[in-house]
DNA sequence: GCACCAGGCGCG
DNA sequence: AAAGCGCGCCTGGTGC
């Protein structure tokens, strides 16, 4: 070996290339490759059927362009290492293009494939994608495809199903899932991802990785793209894919649906870019809550538990000692942070032990929840998170965030300042001001709590004053206002009781003051659960957004419509941020709440900006929003 | 040793 | 009959 060998050369960047996956192929892994033939990329495979057949270069650009001549388009899906972007062991393997009939699947760790794709996808008029992030920013970081051009051309078949089929919940729009519900026999790609599964467990390999995963271990990073159930499974994406598109787009409203692609647009840009990680804080509140951990871990084993983290173990102690515990739905007995919090001043052990294990729980949750990702997204990657908002993620129509979530950060305790802008730049944020029960007051029209939201009238201090008395404290008014939604959102009594930690008697006091207070709003409540009853399957926004509303859940509808109703207000904000100067910029939405990255000059402009983007009116309901200190580091709830 | 589920907990 | 709602991620326990 020569010396210059060992220099390494400084990733692209700051990345690395696929090129550097170690391959620890074990003696499992060698036998299963044993069972399968290697097709050499690019190769052609069809839905009618036989085995991919390798083609030249030339016959799979003529095959791809052929495509897109006959079909106006190309699906396209992509294979990576499994991990995230800025990892060190990112990398992209292939690409697939192709529509319903045909998939050409291409080895992009190949340079003159690479360019091939690069070409044909600047070619294409149309892109379909099933969760287009997931293959554009792996496809931009690898230098394939230009980012805004390509949202410009994309047609994401999870927003087709959607948009085309309300009723769809949100875990049937996985593409094998959906592919099964909407292609029947036809579809190809649930049988080959169980083929693609069995592999990679006869390997010995994980299919569910995530950034922790040891490389050697992730079937995302060992298995050989070549291998030919992994061709198959990575063809059988793109033909569903593209036969999901032809079934579903018809039945899609092209002006909503154009609004759903340009509200992911402006979320994906986080995928892309990502937000810097402070690793010196991230290592700071690590050390101390493990500390805090192990201190707590060794007060618990005090009580003979060998495992603070075992509900089994702590409900078997607590019973031991006494306590009463509820039961959960399996019957098992509950030790959960509502039950236990009550026990903490029970004297003696019962209370010390609950103090103890709900201690080691809050540091183990922000240890393994949140620290530690972030430590291998610092000590392994980049030091950025490069989060996937689902825009349409879930089954109210509200947006989700995984890998991480960035939705769930704690409020409080410096977790969120993990995360800080990029030099040069700020953190601005703005909230909508009590957004649902301005939605509710819109919707149900109430005079009563229309006038009280105009007036600055808080309803739920005088709901606190009228059940608890004149001298009702802050408490009182957070119990109240929690009660007020669990009313709203179809709470009975002993719920709405248990939630605020008041006697049944005020709960229902509580009750039957807001349904005095605010009549016409119980009975839009009443009325919309009723009607569900009735049969009454959907809820139209003032957008055009359709929720669907569940069936054996009539309680849940006034909820539905107020989570969605408020979801439109959020992407309406969006879509005037867009127009901004600053519509480019890395932008997570939190349900009520927008956050951006800023250039630090124009903080203030922006911060006013956004206020201004999210405030409006609805059915003459003011809709207002309150703006952050624009900072560095994104900080505790205030 | 992995997939799966339940329980638990973080957020709005 | 009665039910606050919506998520994602982690661990422990179980079953294969």
């Amino acid at each position: 070996m020569s010396a210059t060998a060992t220099v390494v050369a400084p990733p692209e960047e700051g990345l690395f290339s696929a090129a550097d996956v170690p391959v620890a192929r074990s003696r499992r892994a060698r036998v299963v490759g044993c069972t399968q033939s290697v097709v050499v990329l690019p190769a052609l495979v069809e839905r009618a059927g036989g085995p991919p057949r390798g083609v030249s270069l030339e016959r799979a650009c003529d095959l791809v362009r052929g495509v897109v001549g006959s079909w106006g388009g190309l699906a396209v899906d992509v294979e990576t290492t499994g991990y995230p972007v800025g990892h060190r062991w990112w990398g992209l393997r292939t690409v697939q293009l192709g529509d319903a009939q045909a998939a050409v699947v291409f080895d992009a760790t190949d340079a003159e494939q690479a360019q091939a794709v690069r070409v044909l996808l600047a070619e294409t008029p149309r892109l379909f994608a099933h969760s287009a992030v997931a293959d554009l920013v792996p496809l931009a970081h690898a230098g394939l495809i230009d980012w805004a051009p390509a949202w410009e051309r994309m047609v994401d078949t999870v927003l087709l199903a959607r948009l085309a089929d309300p009723s769809r919940s949100t875990t049937q729009c996985g593409l094998k899932q959906l592919a099964t519900a909407v292609l029947g026999s036809e579809a190809v790609s649930p049988a080959a991802d169980r083929a693609r599964a069995e592999v990679f467990a006869s390997a010995g390999w994980v299919s569910n990785t995530h950034v922790g995963t040891p490389v050697t271990t992730s079937g995302w990073a060992q298995v050989h793209p070549g291998w030919v159930t992994m061709v198959r499974y990575a063809a059988a994406d793109v033909l569903d894919t593209a036969a999901l598109a032809d079934r579903l787009l018809p039945g899609c409203e092209p002006v909503l649906l154009a609004r759903e692609h340009t509200v992911q647009a402006l979320t994906a840009r986080l995928t892309q870019v990502g937000l810097r990680l402070n690793p010196l804080h991230v290592q700071a509140l690590l050390d101390d809550h493990t500390t805090a951990r192990e201190q707590a871990r060794e007060h618990v084993r005090g009580f003979g538990i060998t495992n603070p983290g075992s509900a089994p173990q702590v409900g078997a102690a607590l019973l031991a000692a006494g306590a009463e515990l509820p039961m959960t739905p399996t019957g098992r007995a509950s030790v959960a942070a509502p039950v236990l919090e009550p026990l903490r001043d029970t004297p003696g052990v019962v209370g010390e032990l609950v103090a103890a294990v709900l201690d080691y729980r809050h540091h183990d949750t922000a240890i393994t929840t949140f620290l530690t990702p972030y430590q291998h997204l610092i000590t392994c990657g980049d030091g950025r998170v490069r989060p996937t908002v689902y825009t349409l993620g879930t089954d109210t129509g509200r947006m989700s965030c995984v890998r991480p979530n960035l939705q769930q950060l704690s409020r409080q305790g410096g977790i969120r300042a993990c995360l800080t802008a990029d030099p040069g730049h700020l953190l601005v944020s703005a909230d909508f001001t009590g957004v649902e029960l301005r939605v509710a007051a819109a919707l149900s029209g109430d005079t009563t709590l229309r006038r009280m939201i105009t007036e600055g009238v808080d309803i739920h201090w005088l709901i606190a004053r009228q059940v608890f008395g004149p001298t009702a404290t802050k408490a009182d008014r957070y119990a109240v206002k929690r009660g007020v939604f669990g009313r709203l959102y179809g709470g009975g009594v002993p719920t709405l009781a248990a939630q605020v930690g008041c006697t049944r008697a005020a709960a229902a006091a509580m009750v039957a003051t807001l349904d005095e207070m605010t009549p016409q709003l119980s009975s839009w409540a009443a009325g919309l659960r009723h009607a569900v009853s009735a049969g009454r399957r959907e809820f139209r926004t003032y957008s055009g957004a359709i929720v669907h509303l569940p069936a054996a859940f009539p309680h849940k509808a006034p909820n539905y419509a107020i989570q969605r109703t408020a979801r439109e207000l959020l992407v309406d904000a969006l879509l005037r941020w867009k127009m901004t100067p600053w519509g480019d910029a890395v932008l997570l939405p939190v349900h009520d709440e927008i956050l951006v990255m800023v250039p630090e000059t124009d903080a203030v402009a922006a911060s006013e900006a956004l206020v201004a983007c999210m405030e409006t009116e609805l059915n003459g309901v003011p809709i207002l929003a309150q703006a952050s200190e624009p900072s560095y580091a994104w900080a505790d709830a205030a």
